[in-house]
Parts: C-alpha cells; structure tokens; sequence
DNA sequence: GCGAAAATCAGAACGTGTTCCAATTCCGAT
DNA sequence: ATCGGAATTGGAACACGTTCTGATTTTCGC
C-alpha cells in the first residue's frame, strides 16, 4: 500500500549522489521483487496472527509460509515486534483511507466518534486474535520502535479527529486534538483490557461511549 | 507487606479440612519462611529492575538475588510478567496505602487529582527503569495474568476516585467512577507513550492535567 | 552478455524464559 | 526423636527470538 517503503535497515540500494531527485526509486526489478517480499511477510504475519494470536506468529514460521529465509524477515522488519506493529499502521491507515471516502454522517461529533469507533471495533472483534497480536505488541513496544508507536498513534488520533468536525475542511482546533488524543488513549488502553481478558469486547464500545459523551458537548 | 499472600500455584499448605476456621494460617515456620522467600523475590526483582529495566529482570538472576533456585522462583510466580505485575500491584497498594494517611488537601476535585498524579509520577521518573518494566509487562498481559491486571486497575482507579471526592466519607457516584477510569486509562496510556520513548515523562502530567480539566468541573 | 555489488538463502548457533527431574532438606504431627 | 509429605535445590533440557556465516542468486551499469 505504501508507495514502496525501502526495507528496513538502511536500504542499501538507497539513491546515492547519482540520482539526487526526490523520486522514491519506485521502479526496477529489485524494489518490486522487494515489495512483493515485504507484503508477503506481512500477509503471512496477519494469516498466522489470525490463527492463534501472538504466539503463532513465529519468525520461522512467518518466514517459511512467505516463502523467505529467515535472515530476510529481519532485514525487512527488525523484530517481531516491529513486525506487527507495522502491520498495525498499516491496518490503522487502511481504516483512515476508508473513512476519508466513507465519513460517519451522524449529526453530532459525540455520535460521529461513537460510530466510526464502534464500527473499528467491529472489525477488531472478528479477528480476535489478530487484534491480540497487535495491541500486545504495541504495549511491549521499546525505544526503537517509538517511530511507528508515534505513527500509529497519530493514524487514531486523525482518525478521531476527522470524526468530531466531520465535514468541516477546516484545521482542527488545539482543543479538538486534546479530546482525540484522550480519546484515543481510553480506545488502546480499553482494548488492552479487552485482549488481556480484563473486560469482554463490549467494554471497549462502552468505555468510548461515555467518554466521547463527557468530552463532546 | 500483603499478610501473607499464599505462594502463587494451590498454596499446598491450604488450611485442609481440619482447620475450617477462616484464621489465614499466617503463622508456622513454613508460612514464614515462604513469606521471606517471595519478599526477597519480589525485592531482586525491583533491584535488578532499578538497574537496567525489563532486560536485566532474568529469572535465573532473580533466583540467584534472591537466594532461592529457579524452580523456587517459578513457585511462588508463574512467570517474568506475573512477577512483575505482582511487584506493581504492591508498589500501588503502597501508594493507595500512603494517601489514605496523606490525602490531597487541594479545593476542587480537578486539583486533587492533578496532585495525586503529579506526586504519583515523580515517583515513577525516579525509577524510570523500573517502571518502564512495570508498564512493559503490563501492555504484554495475557489472559492468565487478567487477575493482577484488574487488581491494578482497581487499585488506580481507586485512587483516583478518592482523590476526587476528597475528605467526603460517601460512597461514589456512578459519574465518579466514570471519570476515575477514563483518567486511569489516560495515565497507563501515557505512561506507555512516556516508557516507550514517544514522548518525553512531563507529558504524563500534561495528559493527565487536561484530562482532568475536561472532565472534573 | 559480463562482472561487481547487493540481496537472498539455508542453517547453525546463542540467549533467555520456561519446564522438568532426581536428590535433598525442611516442617509438622505422631 | 522420627516419619511422611511438601518444599526446595541444582541443573539439565527445551522453545523461540535473534544473530551470524558462507554459499548462491539476482540486479544493475557497462
């Protein structure tokens, strides 16, 4: 989905001096063949994931079902962790282009919020185990995996912002983004009671409900 | 400091049959010695935690801190995690235990939580390693472990309620417990933000200090 | 096409959490 | 004081994330 994002470590076959315009490198045998291999480790991680959670998605398993050696999953993705919190902003931004041509139509930003996010959570509930994987991952998360930790965060935190002044084009306003960031902490940490056991799936809903309700007048 | 809190698999010195009182056994050699045990346990631990976070908490340097055998270890806690949430569960026991004798003084509601949390905080920056263990272990919990988790949460959450209905001996509205969740959600989201590097300790309190001006009025 | 550089592969190897086991020590009741 | 059973010990063993290595394949500029 990205356009081409280079491999992990330094892309070794980054534009030296040679080709000093800004143009991502997008074509070439190598970046497609490269391409190709990352969505397959990621397909592969999210099949696994799918099947039984965090402890299914064993790098040697990851690397055999998409067809790679082991030493190449890590040179694409630095750990597991890394591994599915990437899967996880990719996940995130799906549902943020998804929401950009579907925008929630409820009247007020307390419903809009309420009804992008339960329809999130929806889409979480079906695939369980996936979502354990990943909420799990992100609250492991280390130090050199704070830039995707940002980005995921920031992917939710839009996203909720784009819900409470729906179809305004104007830029949101400091207090708007205080609320979506509140908002989007209460989401992540409810679903970690969800995958932890703490609380049943519907917790999540509800705790965003009444959140989103105190917060939007 | 818990009153002998039984060893972590079916304590096997459960009361049997033969002393049906509700009396918790806490005396004999062996009740104490078990307790010294899990108290040195829970100490190395929080040492070796002090001393280079999550990483350096291994379970044979553990048992050897601790001058107990691994198989000892895994006795009195049934994993890395469960150690640790067990060591967080008591570092909020304390805190919940201190402000009951030193309970916010501040006016409003928003203040005393802001001041509990403050104080709570700059703990927390003391030791960041050992926090940042606590918190790891906590976002990885599994189902297993949703017992601590919830005591944990409760413990926060009670917290928080109390600060919020200060010196009133009455129960807490429903209202109450609504915001004292949201604000604990909002904390252990921060605090993750704060342990994983994507944002800087003082966040915490300026999460927290907004949140709390939205939601206390 | 050719050759150098990069990428990939297959698999061994290592560290740490966790489990398992036989031998020993300790506790509590007789 | 002694016996039975539970707790503890010391250490081997296993699983999986991660790293490393040397051989092989692919790509790209010429």
């Amino acid at each position: 989905m990205v356009p081409v994002p280079p491999p992990f470590p330094p892309p070794p076959n980054a534009e030296t001096a040679a080709d000093p315009d800004a143009e991502p490198a997008t074509e070439g045998a190598l970046a497609r063949s490269q391409a190709a291999r990352r969505r397959r480790v990621l397909d592969a991680t999210l099949q696994l994931a799918a099947a039984g959670g965090f402890d299914a998605v064993q790098m040697r398993d990851v690397a055999a079902a998409a067809d790679v050696a082991l030493g190449t999953v890590y040179r694409y993705f630095a750990s597991k962790e890394r591994l599915l919190l990437e899967a996880m902003a990719e996940q995130q931004a799906d549902l943020r282009a998804y929401l950009d041509v579907h925008p929630p139509r409820e009247p007020t930003p307390a419903a809009r919020v309420v009804s992008v996010l339960r329809g999130a959570n929806r889409s979480l509930r079906e695939f369980p185990d996936v979502t354990a994987a990943m909420v799990r991952s992100f609250g492991t998360a280390q130090i050199e995996n704070a830039d995707i930790v940002r980005r995921v965060t920031e992917i939710m935190t839009g996203i909720i912002t784009s819900a409470i002044h729906a179809p305004e084009r104007r830029p949101a306003t400091e207090n708007e983004v205080r609320v979506a960031r509140i908002l989007m902490q209460v989401w992540l940490s409810s679903l970690n009671g969800w995958v932890c056991g703490v609380d049943g799936p519907d917790r999540v809903d509800e705790d965003l409900a009444a959140a989103a309700a105190l917060l939007l007048p």
